[in-house]
DNA sequence: CGAGCCGTTGAGGGGATTCAAGCTCAGTGG
DNA sequence: CCACTGAGCTTGAATCCCCTCAACGGCTCG
């Protein structure tokens, strides 16, 4: 950018460009830091690159670290005493994850890669001292506790409630939202969506082969889809206005 | 307390008192602070004693305070876009609730009293204020936000898949935490059963009834009852033992 | 090329919903 | 005093959605 001093761009880290390159970083948490602040900074964070079901962190180990996602889907899964798992929340870009770090606490969840994911690592240890100089840091650390409660509360809210049929067409609405460039959608294995909302591998696919004759989705290799978004706001329309009004 | 010093007694204003005397004050967000920050604060901090059903806040309303819970059980519920209610987390003595008033956005959600609720009302303004001097109340709130997340979290992972039968058993299993001094648990009316399990009234409805009779519980008026722990948790065992290891 | 994973589809059964009737109990007013 | 009412709870019967069990096909990979 032609606004950073030229004299510094040799000194300046690699991380440090990336940083102040990032595309997401005036969504993400260190928005708010200036070219001197990401100076600061840049040696302490990694990016990495992970691939499908590669996981971030594992529920219950101690916490150093909290990450911003560049790129790509997360989900969060818990094991229930039964032992099935569960998976409870999606983070996608620009979300901050593991944030109980921050607090010296294990991890709530196992975070796993859904897509290929584009992360940044950002030791605890980084935060706590920019703490205390940076003002505006803890509100906006605030901020993305809020947006995850948000989240939680949300999918709770619509994609655990009524048949299966509006569960999943509400699911895919919302991996809508994380579409690729192409407009692509990830399209979670069938297990993966049984895990998402309670229902067996065998009624997810049946209902994704049902959506697919009724061209709400068009597979688009394996894990992949393409959605007729004008089809799936009809199909999710036809549900919630026709059956009886209380309960499901 | 005999460590406060005699010549400010009849200074002090009886909220500041109250607060003083709070039973869940070391639990509780201003845990932190001393006698003299109390006496600061008391005057903008209002306590409030509401009934069953009464609202604490609107899903939607600007947030200008939060509130810290001394007793009862407090709900929340989000309307789905098909109209019909859901709540989607419980909260308790101790608990911080409408921390995002703190961030000058609405409401998440609407939050009701289900039994009776004693709780004390905290501007946002006096929150802004401390957060400047005390530099230990962002890291309190933060804490606070992480209790909301996983408590949001685990009631997705296991009050929301499986059977309706274990899924009230687990249910009572979490009411038992906010038991009042004599043991009894708040028993919900059969519809907000439905609306925190996804079920129809009916079908909790049948479920308490075999509950009673398999003495898992003991009607205790309309909304009480008294649980029978050890056969909740022989209940719960066989729920979780006896059925195929793979979905439910 | 057989093994294993993932997805699809069918048949049958069971658990939860739907529809319906009756019950208790508190509040109300004749 | 007691029928009247309505809200909440219970229970029954029938239906249906979804689970369970099962078989099969495509695909990748050793």
């Amino acid at each position: 950018m032609s606004a950073i001093p030229i004299y510094r761009q040799e000194d300046r880290h690699p991380q440090a460009q990336a940083c102040a390159a990032c595309e997401v970083r005036s969504s993400a948490l260190f928005g708010v830091l200036d070219a001197e602040g990401l100076d600061r900074i840049h040696t302490f964070i990694a990016s990495a690159q992970l691939r499908p079901d590669d996981r971030v962190y594992d529920r219950g180990s101690p916490g150093s670290a909290v990450y911003t996602i560049r790129a790509g889907v997360v989900r969060f899964e818990r094991t229930t005493e039964r032992g099935d798992r569960r998976i409870v929340r999606l983070a996608g870009r620009g979300d901050l994850i593991g944030q109980e770090a921050l607090l010296q606490r294990p991890y709530a969840d196992e975070a796993v890669a859904c897509t290929s994911v584009q992360l940044c690592r950002i030791p605890r240890v980084l935060i706590d001292e920019l703490a205390t100089g940076q003002a505006s840091l803890p509100r906006e650390l605030m901020l993305r506790w809020q947006i995850a409660l948000d989240a939680a509360e949300s999918w709770m809210a619509d994609l655990s409630a009524g048949p299966a049929r509006r569960r999943l067409l509400r699911l895919l609405q919302r991996l809508s939202a994380y579409a690729d460039a192409s407009g692509a959608i990830w399209l979670p294995r069938r297990d993966e969506i049984g895990a998402m909302l309670d229902m067996t591998l065998e009624t997810a696919s049946r209902l994704i082969s049902a959506f697919r004759r009724e061209r709400v989705l068009e597979l688009n290799g394996a894990r992949s889809a393409m959605l007729d978004t004008a089809a799936l706001q009809h199909a999710l329309r036809a549900e919630d206005g026709v059956s009886s009004s209380s309960g499901h």
